[in-house]
DNA sequence: ACCTAATCCTGCATGC
DNA sequence: TGCATGCAGGATTAGG
């Protein structure tokens, strides 16, 4: 399931493979998948549009283009681009089509249609970003330890667990990368905010950068159904510590086994002897 | 203020 | 083999 990691990896091939390229033409096999636009709206505005940039804030993919509109786009759990040197065969989780001036095509898949797509003005993109409030970029430079605490302040009677899971207390952090960061920083993910010392936010902090950098170093982790816009798989998957990995015993060596319980909704996964 | 369950949706694993 | 069940999950929302 794309988290930041995935997202950025996405954004990177799209920056490099797509950007300047120009859109000829569009299809939408599944117009539900756009929020903003019909699909003859949506293919007229595109349809002769040039990628000028790919963007990302939190989980959501920027595209900007020529005609002056951004295609903001999450992915959710399924959602994939896909892109091919000739038309691929018909799927049926294909939502739309962009053939390209380059005659390549760029699809967007979604098997169970949960991510969308949005249109916006890029020159409304900030604000519309600014009101989904989005919390800080754990990979941006500017985000000190400090900065985290004031964040997690907001959260305080939450577990901490599921403040990670909150994009307007941290941006871009999912499921598997919360277990990783908590079982990497000693953290039990039910712990409540407010109990947390500062070193465990120092802690914590540090660990969220180190491997969530290490993740897009890796092309992110496709324990599912994440794959890149070339079909590939990330390769951070087999070194994830946690997540998945209930049963097991904590490679940290303590000699715990990895448990794993629904929080909030989630499959958490945590070791009970170095995670207080 | 916080929690859980339901919702969206499909594929896959499990169990009988 | 085939059928039913449940589980996976990002984010939102309704209800407790």
């Amino acid at each position: 399931m794309p988290e930041l990691p995935e997202v950025e990896t996405v954004r990177r091939q799209l920056a490099a493979a797509v950007v300047g390229d120009t859109i000829v033409g569009v299809t939408v096999p599944y117009p539900k998948v756009l929020q903003t636009q019909t699909s003859a709206a949506f293919a007229k505005a595109m349809v002769g549009a040039d990628m000028v940039a790919a963007r990302r804030r939190a989980k959501v993919l920027l595209l900007d283009f020529s005609n002056g509109m951004t295609l903001l786009v999450h992915l959710k759990m399924t959602g994939r681009f896909l892109l091919t040197d000739r038309h691929p065969e018909q799927r049926k989780e294909t939502e739309v089509v962009f053939l390209l001036a380059s005659g390549r095509v760029l699809t967007f898949d979604d098997v169970r249609h949960f991510g969308w797509i949005k249109m916006r003005r890029t020159h409304e993109v900030a604000r519309y970003l600014e009101e989904e409030g989005y919390g800080p970029e754990p990979l941006d430079p500017l985000f000190s330890a400090d900065v985290f605490r004031s964040r997690l302040a907001l959260h305080s009677g939450k577990r901490i667990k599921q403040a990670l899971l909150d994009q307007t207390c941290i941006a871009g952090v999912g499921n598997i990368y919360a277990d990783e960061s908590l079982w990497e920083s000693g953290i039990a993910p039910i712990r409540r905010v407010h109990r947390l010392r500062t070193a465990d936010v120092v802690a914590l902090h540090g660990a969220i950068r180190l491997i969530l950098s290490r993740a897009v170093a890796d092309g992110g982790s496709s324990a599912n159904d994440y794959l890149d816009i070339f079909g590939r798989k990330g390769n951070f998957f087999p070194k994830l510590q946690a997540y998945g990995k209930d049963g097991t015993s904590c490679a940290k060596g303590d000699g715990g086994i990895l448990r794993k319980r629904v929080l909030g909704g989630r499959g958490t996964h945590w070791c009970p002897v170095h995670q207080k």
